[in-house]
DNA sequence: AAGGTTCAGGATAATGGCGA
DNA sequence: TCGCCATTATCCTGAACCTT
């Protein structure tokens, strides 16, 4: 994963001026407006680089809809980066932060999450991709079997309260057998899932759809670098 | 019509091999 | 070690095409 000072300029332009149009819109800019706001003239170079910045974890892109795009990493001195602000909770809402996935242990997820002031995280709005703050929660990631989608042991994990998921998508899912929670890729496969870990080495889990229960899509990513 | 994707091909930078 | 040259990788342009 590259970090931001490493990226290329146009690279940068393109996370500033993402970063700037959802603050002021709410909503993520068009291939054509990011081409326009940093001079580039064709749309497949600002879709290239916008390749680029998914490969190296800044943002996300969804491929069945028009404005797809998910900043889920800070822009350092960006409007959304992660620092308190004027407007203070409103622009970074409280995501409880209350456990930890770990394989072999399970762990209870409420409906309605509650943290202390300690344990709550203050996400950039931008990050929650317009879902609302209520409906969001944080886990701590313990393991390496998401390293090559740029989650590492000790991450915290933002995810939405959801019991269900499209192929593709990043989730955290009980394993009704196994009784414990594990963070997945998930693949609907007629009657059975696939779980599918982001690590070279590491083998699918399938089980049948009646014994895996959807808890939370993935939204956002954030590290601690110290 | 707006917005996104793909492709062929060109320019430039980075890298590696080789001889002096 | 240095300079030259060939190869490869990266980034870009422009256009056509596809999807919603």
């Amino acid at each position: 994963m590259k970090s931001f000072s490493k990226l290329s300029e146009r690279q940068r332009n393109i996370l500033r001026f993402m970063d700037r149009y959802f603050d002021e819109y709410g909503y993520p800019p068009t291939i054509r407006e990011i081409g326009e706001a940093t001079d580039i003239f064709s749309t497949s170079v600002v879709n290239y680089n916008l390749n680029k910045l998914v490969e190296h974890g800044f943002i996300e892109r969804s491929d069945s809809k028009a404005r797809g795009l998910r900043l889920v990493r800070a822009i350092p001195n960006g409007r959304n980066s992660v620092r308190k602000s004027e407007k203070g909770a409103e622009r970074f809402p409280g995501v409880p932060l209350i456990g930890q996935i770990v394989a072999g242990e399970p762990i209870h997820i409420p409906e309605t999450a509650y943290a202390d002031e300690e344990n709550m995280l203050e996400i950039p709005r931008s990050f929650l991709g317009g879902v609302n703050p209520t409906e969001t929660y944080a886990l701590r990631v313990s393991g390496d079997s998401m390293t090559d989608a740029m989650i590492q042991d000790g991450d915290i994990v933002v995810l939405r309260h959801t019991d269900t998921a499209q192929n593709g998508d990043m989730v955290a899912v009980w394993l009704t057998d196994r009784e414990e929670t594990t963070l997945k890729y998930f693949y609907q496969e007629g009657m059975r899932v696939r779980l599918q870990p982001a690590h070279p080495t590491m083998e699918p889990i399938y089980v049948q759809g009646t014994d895996c229960r959807v808890q939370g899509k993935v939204l956002c990513v954030v590290r601690r670098v110290d």
